[in-house]
RNA sequence: GGGUCUAUAGCCAAGUGGCUAAGGCAAGUGACUGCAACUCACUGAUGCGUUGGUUCAAAUCCGACUAGGCCCU
């Protein structure tokens, strides 16, 4: 049977370094599940993989896309499962490794993004008369008033479809699968985000920033990951630095909380308790239960 | 030691005798199939420093006490 792992939790509990260590023990190769990390230039703030922590392991989806470029669930659930493929054929173990849990789903699942024209025919309605086309479409449909982008994308995918997007979901799945997720109390882990700020400071975080600042394109892959737009206002005078930094611990933590809420409604996780002081304990952990569920893989 | 001002949720606060004590921030919880490190929703004081009193009715008025700020000595 061939399985496919996935790793998964929080921003700051060591995905990175438990993905490594499960490569080397199971013949793996890793898939980058990180929204942000698919992009060129983007190291520091988004705790990319350093070329020395690969420790030669394959790595993939990662410094994929220029800034400049968009990117989607759509295109990354196409790369993601090519690679998976490529992979298995290699006789090696996919290991999917990331926090953006619907990167994860979208692969892993049998999620339909079929082709779509780009359309904006709404960008001029209300709320309430967004809200009121969708209902009357799909009187079912629980798409908040105020959540005006997710009903903007109800009415383009009835658009493009001509059937609720509601009706669309799915629990398929496309591949055996065992899914790790890593996890630690809140205060160790809002304790370690905060650190970790820290080090990306003296890793060179500011340079990285400004040096994206100067070109002064506000592209969404800018914009988007936390640690840039927070810095972005100290260089523009608006906050001081010690603000800034705090501001990007403080959205840290809200996204790990995020993503626990994520996790833990939407996939079907095997939670592990990360032993921080004896990390080799964890990853023993690990593998006994991946052994437990195929006995394939020998320790 | 004397005078004076203040005391409402983790923080900032509105409320100046009468519906069930505004609001903001922080925090927590949740939704989420094409921007997902996105977008959006929900939640908090049975109580107003403590304690007596006035009143049909007190966070609101009066006294004492406690704590803090400022001024004087």
């Amino acid at each position: 049977m061939e399985k496919v792992i996935v790793i998964c939790g929080p921003t700051g509990v060591g995905k990175t370094k438990l993905s490594i260590e499960l490569a080397k023990k199971l013949n793996g190769e890793i898939i980058n599940c990180d929204s942000t990390q698919i992009y060129k230039d983007l190291n520091i703030a988004t705790a990319k993989v350093t070329k020395e922590e690969m420790e030669n392991i394959p790595h993939h989806l990662l410094d994929i896309k220029d800034i400049s470029e968009d990117y989607t669930v759509c295109d990354f659930q196409k790369d993601a499962r090519l690679k998976i493929e490529e992979i298995k054929k290699r006789g090696h173990v996919p290991i999917l490794v990331g926090g953006t849990g619907l990167y994860i789903k979208a692969t892993l699942f049998d999620y339909q993004f079929k082709k779509e024209e780009k359309v904006n025919l709404y960008d001029n309605l209300s709320n309430q008369e967004l809200y009121d086309k969708v209902k009357k479409i799909d009187s079912k449909v629980d798409i908040h008033l105020n959540n005006r982008k997710r009903l903007i994308r109800f009415l383009n995918y009835y658009h493009n479809h001509h059937t609720s997007i509601r009706e669309n979901k799915t629990d398929k799945l496309l591949y055996d699968t065992i899914i790790i997720g890593l996890t630690t109390d809140r205060k160790t882990l809002y304790e370690r985000i905060d650190k970790r700020v820290g080090i990306m400071v003296e890793d060179g975080l500011l340079e990285e920033a400004f040096k994206l600042y100067k070109k002064n394109i506000k592209t969404k892959a800018i914009m988007t990951p936390i640690g840039y737009k927070e810095l972005f206002l100290y260089f523009e005078h608006k906050i001081t630095k010690e603000e800034a930094l705090n501001k990007i611990k403080q959205n840290s933590r809200r996204y790990a909380k995020k993503q626990y809420t994520w996790f833990n409604h939407q996939l079907d996780v095997t939670w592990f308790d990360v032993n921080f002081t004896d990390f080799k304990k964890t990853i023993d952990e690990v593998l006994k239960y991946i052994n437990s569920k195929d006995d394939k893989y020998l320790l």
